[in-house]
DNA sequence: TTCCAATGTCAAGCGTGCTTGTCAACTGGG
DNA sequence: CCCAGTTGACAAGCACGCTTGACATTGGAA
């Protein structure tokens, strides 16, 4: 599932570590997160949220082939 | 975390069972979500929204002591 | 009363989300 | 040139999301 982390973090000039450090994750979390190692817990998910200001959907994407599924 | 999928899920008449289908998990994975004993995955989340035609926000609640924190 | 759908819950097992620690590579500033 | 900051990546370890399979309880229909 690809997401607007890595945009949106560098739109706002900070570092992974920065994030990390606003958003109670590690520096290593951000990083996989933004190169789609895995994604993240819905609780993580909703604070990127808050933290950008957009709701989930607009941050992650479901690829189409999840018609019911993941 | 807690969230409103048995209110939608009874509002729309379906069981517990029909809406995994519907999901693509299992009965045990909606009841568990229901009972509030684990959060659901992101995709999880994002396909609920889907199906129940809202924002995975107004699905799940963040807690607010999750400051920036999960 | 009998039966079945629906729900609640438990257990074992597997994959993954996130951690700390570590190492390598690249960059720009002194 | 040297360093510090940033990023990428890997490993081990722990907790959780979801699975299948199983069993108990409840409520309503026949």
């Amino acid at each position: 599932m690809d997401n607007e982390i890595r945009r949106l973090r560098t739109e706002r000039g900070l570092s992974q570590a920065a994030l990390g450090e606003a958003l109670g994750v590690s520096r290593q979390t951000v990083n996989s997160l933004e190169a789609g190692r895995y994604d993240p817990s819905l609780p993580l998910a909703l604070v990127l949220g808050r933290f950008f200001g957009l709701p989930v959907e607009e941050l992650f994407h479901l690829p189409d082939d999840a018609f019911g599924r993941r």
